[in-house]
DNA sequence: ATAGGGCTACAACATAGGTTAATCGGCCCG
DNA sequence: CGGGCCGATTAACCTATGTTGTAGCCCTAT
């Protein structure tokens, strides 16, 4: 069961929340980006959003639940890539592909916004801040894939499992579904063993091995995180690759003077020359 | 030792052949981008473009030569999470965070272009096709690290193995590196075992199991891939990950409406060119 | 030419993690 | 109330891959 949101001001919304961590939106900005969240769409659990090998639909923003992005190999072996959180993004720029290269289902019931891929060119078009914001949210999510990749390449199963589990706390802060150290982990050990090239069995001995030094805690899908710090360090967790914080100024400085709406020019300064 | 390229028209460059797979190009889009690359640098072997937790500096495009993007535990085991060739893009959008999550080294002699970060401001401002298309490639190298992933996470030692030979052989391509199914790797077994997520012992036997089947022929570092067909079986490689085929006609159309100022012409719209 | 460093190669042994299979508890449904 | 299914749990066993150690080759520096 997933909290209820309501229609709910541009400002509460979750992808909001993590671009304002980035950088500050004009009220032009904040309104057309409150415009792509205008389409709603409930799904249940176990939901596809989109299918490897599909040709794209429309670009979503995941608003409320959690989902998985995921690739299978034809035997059935199976990879998740990451887990969906509220605030991200759902084929963003693969809608710029062919057509799809991994799978997305939903784990909870989730609610989801929903735009046609013309909009993409609309918004580098007139909002290159928000266009840039959301390359840096891509250019986010691909720190974490390389760092998950870090972790099946190099960490043994106890350090992987450790470092996913004060990841999701991390992230799941900035969107405030997170507190004191616990938070609602729907997924069964199968998923978090795709997600971390591990067997289900595995994985199984690994949490126990976690709960038993009393690092975690687990009632049904609550977990519970006793010593965060002593957790991160068995993960090598480094909360570098999350860019939690704000860009450097000259990127600011870039930015600024400049935001035009629809086919307003750049005023002047700082023109390319060719 | 690595090709000289004196100096090219931009038609030669790697990035527009990469990009050009994807959309056509304008001429003053041409000419931004050959701007972006007018300083060059040449760097040694060995030679560090990046590196992990340090400020940022410029963007750099690679026009020649190959490096390895990487990341490391404290304790030193390293994960390569990348091959940068010639055409890639070093930090780009890294260059929105406040500091980096990896480093990038390079594996040969390289050239390559450098740009100071505010001028992504300006692209995203004044070339948004550009800028978009720069995502696509962005978006494009999250798939191959999240391909990795799964190739770490489900692929055996044996299969990761062909399906890294199979990516580097059609990454090489399309930048006209490799010809015939074979090509050079520079690149010691350390690196691949680091890429691979295996220990050095392993990868020897793994490629000597690849050079008995007779899939592959290594002398020094020229690898022949003989059957390229096998060899992308015994890998599982399924190539759509790499998006080498052309954006859905949509998205041109998305693009080719309300040009901007300085913006591109829609010259003759949509060569085909796979 | 000699010595040393970097890399490949392989053999022998060790182990993290996979596989198979059985049990158990909860939950839905008739 | 009883079956049936799904997921968690555990035990016993197995194998792919890691570790350690040695040797040889090919550079380059002296």
């Amino acid at each position: 069961m997933t909290r209820a949101p309501a229609s709910r001001a541009i400002e509460h919304t979750p992808l909001w929340l993590k671009l304002s961590s980035y950088l500050v939106l004009s009220d032009e900005e904040k309104s057309y980006l409150s415009d792509l969240e205008r389409t709603i769409v409930r799904e249940p659990p176990r939901t596809d959003l989109l299918q490897q090998g599909e040709r794209y639909r429309d670009v979503r923003i995941m608003r409320d639940g959690w989902a998985i992005r995921h690739k299978a190999l034809p035997d059935g072996r199976r990879q998740v890539v990451n887990f969906v959180l509220p605030g991200d993004l759902i084929g963003m720029y693969c809608t710029l592909f062919e057509s799809a290269d991994h799978s997305v289902t939903t784990l909870t019931a989730v609610e989801v916004a929903s735009f046609p891929p013309e909009r993409i060119g609309e918004l580098f078009r007139s909002f290159p801040r928000l266009a840039a914001a959301l390359a840096w949210s891509g250019a986010r999510e691909e720190a974490i894939v390389a760092e998950r990749l870090l972790s099946l390449g190099r960490r043994t199963a106890l350090e992987r499992t450790a470092h996913l589990i004060v990841e999701l706390l991390r992230r799941l802060s900035i969107v405030n579904m997170a507190a004191d150290g616990h938070f609602v982990l729907p997924v069964t050990q199968e998923i978090l063993a795709d997600a971390l090239g591990l067997s289900i069995v595995h994985i199984n001995r690994t949490l126990r091995r976690l709960r038993d030094s009393g690092l975690i805690e687990l009632n049904g899908q609550r977990i519970t995180v006793n010593d965060v710090r002593q957790l991160a360090s068995v993960g090598q967790f480094d909360e570098l690759y999350l860019h939690l914080i704000r860009a450097p100024r000259r990127l600011e400085r870039a930015f600024s003077g400049a935001h035009h709406h629809n086919g307003a020019r750049p005023d002047g300064e700082d023109r390319p020359k060719a």
